[in-house]
DNA sequence: AGAAGGACCAGTGGTCCGTA
DNA sequence: AGAAGGACCAGTGGTCCGTA
């Protein structure tokens, strides 16, 4: 059986065929050819991160077809029955994101905010994928990007992908999407006051908020209205948010009868949390 | 607090206020006042059948929003302990359904298909509530009828609406949406050949895959593209044999070069175990 | 036998919290 | 401390099968 692509590494990108290729791994599966994140087209050898597995996931008897048959993830390596190698080593986990700027590498042991939006675009490849076979063989078609997306990506070797990651960013990406240009002065002024990539996150929220004004309140429709915003889920905080801003904005014009509803969204930013 | 309206009565349908409106109980909780389902126009009384219960959902302290609060289906009747005529009591199932010519109304313990259809209109009511009420919270707003309206029918009062039973005739009523023409006429052919209810619902199987061919054998499509049918998951049958029907066109069209594809459908209908 | 529906089950959306 | 993600959980879509 062919060798199955474990997984890619996190600074792989923006290159041709930036998904689903399959990477060259060596005996003990480690990545030894990789494609590293590059911001102006040359490629720099960074982190080839030591990548430890608690498993293997190189099977035999490997399908073309990866959706529908069972868990091979528990296989370990056909060869060596218990390599210390190969056992007992867990895969390493990504490097946490900085705040940069658009184009900018990040630097050290971390990934940039470019990269975090690839991401998205790399799962929005896989749902086409899982699209495309759900189509040919007459299956229900999801819309979103769902469980099944996310294990799908997993199988194809993008390990780097999970739900959680993908689903804490989503709001970030959705900035993106709909305000490059807003998302690009909030970034470059995060990363000018040096703050974590934390309180930037935090900070994606409010110009949200006012798109979301800008068009009645409805966050699904300002999502679905974007082709690829449209298959991510509207987060719960980001809905609440509207929602409370919907609100005030409702409150204060009742207060203010006769006033018109700005849209400038300075009142209650801070009351949930966020 | 004000008595909670238990269920409807099978035969409640056509006059104004449809659904969600509360019926009269008596202190055993037995439904005393019902509309009565009646295809011209006339009210007969037909069938208050009597109803048994295993439970009472009278309930105290009952708000006038029934989407989040926990169960209080187990509660029995405050007033009387372990009384004979309301405890150990089980609901009654609705009447079976027989083939009824459109406008015609069953006679005996049976319901008629009309009724059948209208309890599809009844979803579409309670998920419209469900989305008001969702909309106004800003929290998420289905667009199918899914377990959360089911709920939301039953405790509203439409103990006969459930699930297993919709979804098993979703296709009888995306024919009846799609072409009531074809729909009645397969009706009148049903009942004057005596045949019972299973026979006529696979029956409706067949139409309902030439109309997927003729749109390209996308099922999903034809119901998204109906306003009432678009509410309804497209079921797994369905699916499947539109898939089916679409292979073996391309088959055919692929074995014989140059032809059209007809959308006879008069290949694999019965390959599948409808 | 034909049919209604309670109740179960595998896999979902959502995100917490033990981990590094 | 800030952050990544395995793993859990309540509620879902789907329908079987014990019931009448």
């Amino acid at each position: 059986g062919t060798h199955h692509a474990l997984d890619a590494l996190s600074q792989e990108g923006l290159s041709d065929e930036p998904v689903h290729h399959l990477d060259q791994t060596d005996a003990a599966g480690n990545n030894v050819v990789g494609r590293y994140w590059e911001a102006g087209g040359q490629a720099k050898m960074k982190k080839p991160q030591q990548r430890r597995r608690k498993k293997q996931t190189v099977t035999s008897a490997e399908t073309d077809d990866d959706m529908n048959e069972g868990e091979d993830d528990d296989d370990v390596n056909g060869g060596g029955g218990g390599g210390g190698v190969v056992l007992g080593i867990e895969r390493q986990r990504e490097h946490p994101f900085i705040v940069t700027e658009p184009g900018e590498v990040a630097r050290g042991k971390k990934n940039g905010l470019d990269y975090l939006f690839h991401l998205y675009e790399q799962c929005r490849e896989f749902l086409v994928q899982v699209q495309t076979i759900a189509k040919d063989r007459g299956e229900k078609c999801p819309t979103k990007v769902t469980n099944q997306v996310f294990r799908y990506a997993k199988k194809s070797g993008a390990s780097y992908i999970n739900k959680p990651k993908m689903r804490h960013y989503v709001h970030c990406y959705a900035l993106h999407c709909l305000d490059e240009e807003a998302s690009n002065a909030l970034r470059r002024a995060f990363k000018e006051r040096g703050e974590n990539v934390g309180s930037w996150r935090q900070a994606c929220y409010k110009p949200l908020v006012n798109i979301a004004c800008h068009h009645g309140w409805d966050i699904d429709a300002v999502f679905n209205a974007h082709p690829r915003l449209s298959i991510w889920y509207v987060p719960t905080k980001l809905r609440q948010l509207c929602h409370l801003e919907r609100n005030n904005a409702v409150a204060a014009a009742s207060a203010l009868v006769g006033n018109g509803i700005s849209c400038t969204g300075s009142s209650a930013s801070g009351h949930f949390g966020v």
